[in-house]
Parts: structure tokens; sequence; C-alpha cells
RNA sequence: GCGAAAAUAGCUCAGUUGGUAGAGCACGACCUUGCCAAGGUCGGGGUCGCGGGUUCGAGUCCCGUUUUUCGCUCCA
């Protein structure tokens, strides 16, 4: 585990060093949990995006694209149930340093009291003979008065602190009411803290007229909002599927482990609308069709696994991760989730707008259910980073470090290279070059020797490069090496367009998946 | 957010009890070689994360802060 960590690093440093990710504003000393893409890394991330976009929206006749914005109107959030979920009190025990929700602490010691209230009135109907209902109504037990008493004061002030936000009255009513932390068993707690994960600004120039917006912390609500219009307006028919790439935004209290868990991210979601009772069917489509997409990449199908959640949220009736092997474990690459019609129901309540898809064979209106797949991309690009990296040893006792990057994903497709930089070489491999780079994304070097040259591609992924030598100016012919292999044959010029296309193409990766 | 550790050149790091910065690689120019990196000559690059303090003097000691890593926690 230390020597996979170890690894961790060194693709981390790989990854600033050959321009793919950079820490954002670094020259400021940073900005925690944001990353930018280099120069290498927004190429292999766009190939990323292109692959799963092409994968969905042309392979499948009854998906299509949207693109919506960020800011969304701030009911959407309420109806979906992330103004509530993402705004918790929460407050730490010093000791146990464990973290707790200070209104589930609250709400327990209200469960106290009725315990106790319990216990006293079933003691009483057992003295009297009577039965609990009974006891219960006489309330003439001093000791059960009292705790009624206790536990309405208590309910009170803890239904104003949560009303009124006051986070340092919730306190106050741990400290008086003596919580304890069940660990640790002291009652040495921090202040009360708000934890918003999601992210607000303001919409409006002036102060005064602003509206409270939020940067969206999941694309799929764009997708719910929306699909009235793409059904409408595309005369989408059930089962159909809307798909977006786009940036979402969490607050995440803890952000960690590179580009794993930002703050700032991309998810790549895909909503597929089906009719009532056949959602699980799809869900168990769906999750075979998304690990196909994944193994198809090669990256080794042995380091994909399915884990099942057993605890559902709240809207879902069946949800899945596809996990990767990342050197620091198995980590949740995509999410597949049955959402049953929550969201939609959930919008047709606040919007006061009917939500429904008339379905012609049944004969009836209905809220459609909906399966989500929903990819991490930058968690995506951590797996073919982790996966292709390899400190390589050669013969002779040499080591080289190689991105063994799926070709069709590659920043760099080709590298063009003189042998030597004179005797009209240099001027050959810029010809080729200069028929290349319409097709392909491909890099002129003639600094170094041919072998240091061949290495700085190796480290970027590059899967082919292609050297001038003398004999090229004689036979049109030249040298063609493979990343991988190391191995070089010598073809013709006019070959090499195609030769290259049939490796490096998104085509040749979309056939597998039929 | 709590606790611990770390931060020196683009990268990896050295810097002895405090005496005002070094190496290798990388980078630029020129020469040389020419199919699997690291030959020669010359050169550019660091206010030692940032801000205070102690001191005649701080990369080094103290405090704060930012960022990163690990553990805990959280994760619709």
């Amino acid at each position: 585990m230390a020597q996979q960590e170890d690894v961790f690093k060194k693709i981390v440093s790989h990854a600033k060093e050959y321009g793919f990710v950079f820490q954002s504003s670094e020259i400021y000393d940073g900005l925690s949990a944001v990353y930018d893409y280099g120069q290498n890394g927004v190429e292999l991330k766009n190939n990323i995006k292109r692959y799963w976009w092409e994968a969905m929206t042309l392979l499948h006749e009854n998906i299509v694209g949207i693109d919506s914005a960020i800011f969304m109107h701030p009911t959407i959030w309420k109806a979906s149930g992330h103004v509530d979920a993402f705004n918790d009190p929460l407050i730490d025990n010093r000791d146990s340093k464990k973290r707790y929700r200070a209104d589930v602490l609250i709400e327990e010691q209200i469960a106290k009291y009725e315990d106790k209230i319990e216990k006293e009135v079933a003691k009483a109907a057992k003295r009297f003979g009577e039965s609990f209902d009974e006891a219960l109504y006489r309330e003439t037990n001093p000791r059960v008065m009292e705790h009624k008493a206790k536990r309405d004061a208590l309910h009170q002030r803890f239904s104003d602190a949560m009303n009124a936000n006051d986070l340092e009255g919730l306190r106050q009513i741990i400290i008086d009411e003596e919580i304890v932390d069940p660990i640790s068993g002291t009652k040495n707690w921090t202040d009360v803290r708000q934890f918003n994960l999601m992210f607000k600004t303001e919409m409006g120039s002036t102060a005064d007229g602003a509206m409270g917006v939020y940067l969206r912390p999941e694309t799929a609500q764009g997708i719910f909002v929306n699909y009235l219009n793409v059904q409408k307006t595309g005369r989408m028919r059930i089962p159909f599927g809307i798909a977006q790439i786009g940036k979402a935004f969490r607050n995440e209290i803890v952000a960690r482990q590179f580009i794993f868990r930002m703050r700032e991210f991309e998810q790549m979601e895909m909503q597929f609308f089906v009719r009532p009772g056949s959602e699980l069917e799809w869900f168990k489509k769906w999750k075979e069709t998304r690990l196909r997409w994944h193994k198809a990449l090669g990256l080794g199908d042995e380091k994909y696994r399915y884990h099942d959640h057993e605890k559902l949220a709240h809207y879902a009736n069946a949800a899945t991760d596809i996990e990767f092997q990342m050197p620091f474990g198995f980590k949740e690459v995509e999410g597949i989730h049955s959402r049953t019609n929550f969201d939609l129901s959930q919008h047709e309540k606040f919007s006061g707008k009917k939500i429904q898809y008339f379905d012609p064979e049944l004969n009836e209106s209905y809220i459609p259910y909906v399966i989500e797949t929903s990819i991490g991309v930058d968690r995506m690009f951590l797996s073919v980073m982790c996966s292709s990296y390899e400190e390589q040893a050669l013969e002779g006792g040499d080591t080289r470090v190689v991105l063994h990057l799926p070709e069709a994903l590659a920043p760099v497709k080709c590298a063009v290279m003189p042998l030597v930089r004179k005797d009209g070489l240099p001027e050959k491999a810029r010809e080729i070059v200069k028929d290349l780079k319409f097709d392909f994304n491909t890099h002129y070097e003639e600094k170094d020797s041919i072998g240091k040259r061949y290495r700085r591609q190796d480290a970027i992924g590059t899967p082919f490069c292609i050297t001038v030598d003398h004999q090229t100016l004689e036979d049109n012919t030249v040298t063609l090496r493979e990343r991988d292999s190391m191995e070089q044959k010598r073809v013709k010029i006019e070959e090499l367009h195609t030769l290259i296309h049939d490796r490096v193409s998104l085509n040749s990766l979309l056939r597998k998946l039929g």
C-alpha cells in the first residue's frame, strides 16, 4: 500500500511535469482542491468526453444531448432536496474527534425524555392497575409532568433555534442538556458550524434587487427541468435518454486525493426515461452497458468492480457504483441509479406544471421513471492516467517512463522528427507534418538526440513517432515507431495516414460497443 | 473541520550548533554525435510558500497563515 501511494505521488508529479494537471492559482499559493488542466491534460480530457458523448448519442438513436446552464432557478434545489440535505449544522467533539449533526444530537435528547415519560407512565399503570393510555391520560404523576415539561421546553427551544438558524443557540442547548459524546463520554464540544455544500452567489447587479442563486451541485437537474422541452420538440418516445456533460460545484468539507475529489468538477450524465415498472430491467441493462464502455478502453478488466448500494438514497430503488482500482484503492468512478419518478414528481409539485408522458401503447399518462448514469470526468481522467503510467525497465539497465494511454485518447497522436537537423531532413519532416496535422494532433521535434525525443513522447503517451532519415529523401519511406513495443518498421509516407487512423480514431473504440 | 507531517530552482532533493543558498536532471545558445535520454563550452533561473516576532544576523528558532499529504470525519 505504501508503495502504491508512492506510485500515486509519482503520477501526480508526472501529471504536472508534463502539462496534464496544474494546481489552480499556483503562483498565488494555490486554491484548495481546485485544479487546472494543462496543454496535454485538456486534450486527454476532451478525448474522454468525446468517447462518452459519441457512445451515448451516436450509438443510441433514442439518446439526445443538451447543454444546460450552470445557474438555475433556486427553487429547483428546493425541489431536488439539495437545499435541505446540503445544510447540516455540525458539531465536533474534541476528544473523540468525531463529528455529529447538532440537530440529530438534540433530537436524540428529546427521544430520551420520551423514553423516561414512557417508563414512568408504564410504572404508574402497573401500580394502579390501569392501561397505559389511562395512566397517560391522568397525567398526575409529578415525575411524568416534570419530564413532559422538560421535553416540551427543549422542543420549543430546539425548533426556535433551527428556525432562526441560531447555531450558537443549538450549541447552548447541547451544553445545557449536558449531552455527552457517546464515544468519548465528554462534553468537550466545538462550535456548531453550518456546512453548506452548495456554492451560493447573487444574480442581479444591485445588492437590493439581487436573487440568491446556486452553482449547480449536479448536472442532473438541468436535464429534469428540460424533460418536457426535449421530449416535445424532439418528439421523443419512451424509452429515451438525455445526455449532458458539464461542470458541477460542491463545497466539499474534505477534498482530497488530487483531482479525485474537487470543488469544481465535471460530470457526464445521462438520464434515461422509462415506463414505470420497467425501471429495474433498464437499470440492469445500463449497468452492463456502462461497464462495457469502460472495459472497451482496455485498461484491464480486473480493475473494475460493481459496488451495489445497500443503503439507498431517498429517491432511489436501486443503485450501484462502478469502481476502479486506483493506487489508493477501489474508488467510485461512475454511479448508476434508479431514481424512480422522484425528481420529475418533485418538479411537478414545485413548478405546478404537469410533467407527464402520454404513452400511446398503454393509452395512459404517467410520470416516467428514470435511470441515471453519472460519471465523473476527472475521476475517469485519473483512472486512465493511473493505469497507463509505467516505469519500465529496459534491456541494458535503462528505464523509461511511458504512458500507455488508450491510443484513441492520447493527447498527441504522432510526432514527426528528422533524424538529424541538416541535409534537408527537417524540411522533409515539416512537409509530413503539414499533411498529417489536419487529421491528427501532430508534434514536430528536432531538438536533442533521437532517443531523447522518443522518451519525451513516451512520457506523454504519444502512440507513434515518425522519423525522417536520409533514406526518406531517396524513396519516400520513414520509420514508424510504436510507443508500447518500441518497434520500428519502414513504411511509405503515403501509407502513414491510414496506418495511424486505424489505430487512433475513436471509431475503433466505438465499434467495440456495437 | 480536527489531529499529525511537510513546503528551498521547472523536477528530485542537500543545506552541519542560526553567519545572508547548492547539486543532479530540466531549460536556452553554439559545437559534436546520429534510431532509443542524460558529450563539450557558455548562459538564464531562487527575496528558501506568505506575514510577523526573537537576534548584530533567520532557509535554520517562535507565532500566525496558505497549500499539500496521511489519519479521523463527510460524501444524493
